[in-house]
DNA sequence: ACAAAAAATGTTACCTCGTAACACTTATGC
DNA sequence: GCATAAGTGTTACGAGGTAACATTTTTTGT
């Protein structure tokens, strides 16, 4: 059993999940990668042999958002498999760094102090925060050589 | 001379700008707000009595961008003039604060304690960031109350 | 087990955003 | 003045996204 069909085998633990919900999570943890919704038809029509609808696929992926299965990338307009399926505890809001070149998308955790000093520093010009999703875009290990 | 006024005066002396770039920088500035190009489209139609197509606007817009007299807000599709435009001095990468209620964007500086922690944080997941324009969603002062 | 209700998916239609490619106009350099 | 470069206009179209209605599947209650 791959490192991907382990994590779906949790994903369906915490929620059951349609045929065709866990044919487009099965395809998300399979690219590594993020994925637009119409990127996600195609490959699942190449390599799943399965048709979607964007009205479809869409939905789909809100349902899986809704569950924290996946994330929505607000800047690239993509959307990555959680990275923190088969983890026991919750996690805060994700920060993810996705490589502009492969469409990589690490997520990681930023330090809570840097979090707080965020959150202090933006205070201080008079706005409240809701969810620091930070995503930022750089080179990955394989791509900045 | 309004406060605007006088920071387009100051773009004009960094970069020749026809009139129908000029208007384009005039009109964000004039708003005061993030714009996307078809709110920017209308206002130029509305108060300023000049047509754009989607594509000159766009393209007025990148020229613009490309200059650092205006900056693209990723996540909002939104553009905005530069808060630094009669600064002297050169400036790092933006961050904004954009209020998801009114629209209003605050141009910020994060201390540089700040950046360099987040960058050291972001190089021991093995990235090497770009640019790190952060832009952060929250409520301003007038809209959380 | 069956019927009703809810959930999930399919289909149709259409809107917004963004841009390639070609055409035309204006500005620049010699 | 002419050739070239830059800027803008026009046409066409794809990606992204979703409302509304229809159909299918699943769940729920008895």
């Amino acid at each position: 059993m791959s490192a991907h069909s382990h994590t779906l085998e949790h994903a369906k633990e915490q929620v059951k999940l349609t045929p065709k919900r866990e044919a487009v999570l099965n395809a998300l943890l399979m690219t590594e990668k993020a994925c637009s919704a119409y990127e996600l038809i195609d490959f699942c029509k190449a390599k799943l042999d399965l048709s979607f609808s964007a009205m479809s696929i869409y939905r789909i992926l809100d349902f899986l958002k809704e569950q924290q299965l996946v994330h929505k990338l607000e800047v690239a307009n993509k959307y990555v498999a959680c990275a923190h399926i088969s983890c026991d505890h919750q996690h805060g809001a994700p920060q993810f760094l996705i490589c502009e070149s492969c469409d990589k998308v690490k997520e990681i955790h930023i330090e809570q102090s840097i979090n707080d000093a965020l959150k202090d520093n933006i205070a201080k010009a008079g706005y409240t925060l809701k969810s620091p999703q930070l995503e930022l875009t750089g080179l990955c290990e394989n791509c900045s050589e």
